[in-house]
RNA sequence: CGGGACGUAGCGCAGUUGGUAGCGCGCUUGGUUUGGGACCAAGAGGUCUAGGGUUCGAAUCCCUACGUCCCGACCA
């Protein structure tokens, strides 16, 4: 992509009552743009990486036999008198139409899933139970979808709003223990999940609050702007809230030598749902004796826009970010300068070499996947270098190519790592 | 929802004891620049969040509402 094109700016300076570091880089460097408190837009680059974040998601889902499915971020009320959320819920936002009919705005989808695979789930034929060994997966339907939440407080940028985007995944089973064998399944591709976006995770069992009697388990990051405290161990996999810790010496369980705390931010939470929801829908199955049975429910959340904004903040410094390749809105960022002090010719040859890479066309096997969907170029003939520097460096893309008249001087163009600072000249042949 | 701070040009800010608003960035025009957010010149841009009140006179003082952020409480 041409910067030129690009219809968003970055600027100097950053509103000082956006105060966490993600919303402040975020808004400078043009990615997303705040509406109202704890409402954000995406623009043109933020709309890439949350597009990243969401497809590696899709994709590992995918891969354990997750469907995809798209549901409705407006809901009858019924469905939450039906299971008594209506009262309950405090986040949830309550709206009513021109003829006085109640609606949720949805803060999840339990209430909508549960009758909605009722439809389908008739026989027990409707639900294989998981086997690892041979491949078979549950019935697992998910959606990546814009969801809201009336907080109190929206705070910290994408960390806490009121409207984000949250990948919901829903499973079903015959038996709870397909459920359960489940639930340590997806357990390890959320770790890969996190994994590919960059992020470490520490897993922490935790009560499953008012959303169920049963367990959940959460996935923290590391993270300053974080609002949780975690214990954890760097060379166990020990990790809890600071809240159960007492808990847990109590109980005689052995605690790591290594142990510290550390504030944190969760990034996805997997719940065993028990038979709650399709008790309250009635989503039963018949089974092999014509007996009527409920199913075994679980439900997994990964908070895809909660996951930028830790990335944001974990993967950036003074001068802006440095996303991690998987999620960066582009694999490089271009600048060439043209300098009309300069010989023309001279010019003419970091137009050509930056038009050749741009297209694709290079032989140097460190810009192989240069093309116009992985460069963003910054052909502004009116701005000075050292803004385009500084740009590079506030947008964050992994690595930057330099084609100056110092660099072809050098011998070819800079490629410059972002991340590590290093940087080294790569030979053109014309 | 309790406590605190704030609301002035597109953005960031200043505005003294009350006298109808200014700076930087950005923007427009022209020119010079171009390896770390350049420079000169000339411009455009405002219902000082809103509504009341005090006053001869309010961005400034008082009240109310709305908005934003921070601390706390809450947190599927």
């Amino acid at each position: 992509m041409l910067y030129s094109k690009l219809f968003t700016k970055t600027t100097k300076e950053v509103s000082s009552d956006e105060t966490s570091k993600n919303a402040q880089l975020l808004i400078q460097a043009g990615y997303i743009h705040k509406t109202m408190a704890g409402v954000y837009a995406f623009l043109p680059l933020g709309l890439r990486v949350l597009n990243n974040i969401e497809n590696i998601v899709r994709e590992n889902l995918n891969q354990i036999g997750g469907q995809e499915i798209l549901m409705n971020g407006i809901q009858p009320k019924a469905n939450w008198d039906k299971t008594g959320r209506w009262n309950t819920v405090d986040v949830l936002f309550k709206l009513s139409s021109q003829t006085n009919t109640e609606y949720a705005l949805a803060p999840t989808h339990e209430e909508q899933i549960s009758p909605l695979i009722k439809q389908y789930i008739s026989s027990y034929k409707d639900l294989p139970d998981f086997d690892e060994e041979n491949g078979v997966m549950p019935l697992a339907v998910y959606q990546i979808q814009t969801k809201y939440r009336d907080e109190l407080r929206a705070k910290s940028g994408l960390l806490r709003g009121r409207e984000f985007r949250m990948k919901d995944m829903y499973d079903f089973h015959k038996t709870k223990e397909s459920q359960e064998a489940y639930f340590e399944y997806i357990t390890q591709t959320y770790i890969t999940i996190y994994n590919q976006m960059g992020l470490k995770v520490y897993i922490v069992d935790a009560s499953g609050g008012n959303f169920s009697d049963k367990l959940s388990r959460e996935f923290q990051v590391i993270c300053d702007a974080g609002e949780d405290l975690i214990k954890y161990s760097e060379t166990t996999n020990f990790a809890c809230n600071i809240e159960v810790f007492e808990d847990i010496k109590a109980s005689g369980k052995e605690i790591p030598v290594d142990i510290q705390e550390a504030k944190s931010a969760e990034v996805g939470n997997i719940f065993d749902l028990g038979q709650k929801w399709v008790k309250a829908f009635d989503t039963s199955y018949t089974d092999k004796n014509n007996k009527k049975e409920l199913p075994w429910m679980g439900c997994h959340g990964i908070g895809t826009s909660r996951c930028m904004a830790v990335i944001a903040e974990i993967y950036s410094d003074e001068n802006g970010l440095k996303w991690p390749e998987s999620v960066a809105p582009f694999k490089y960022q271009m600048i060439t300068n043209v300098n009309h002090k300069d010989d023309q010719k001279i010019n003419n040859q970091i137009v050509k070499i930056a038009q050749s890479i741009y297209q694709g066309e290079s032989e140097a096997e460190d810009l192989f996947e240069a093309n116009p969907e992985t460069v963003l170029w910054d052909d502004r003939e009116s701005v000075g270098f050292g803004e385009k520097l500084k740009d590079a460096d506030l947008i964050g893309c992994p690595l930057q190519i330099i084609v100056s008249k110092r660099s072809l001087e050098q011998g070819g163009v800079e490629l410059k790592n972002r991340y590590t600072g290093d940087s080294n000249i790569i030979q053109i042949i014309e």
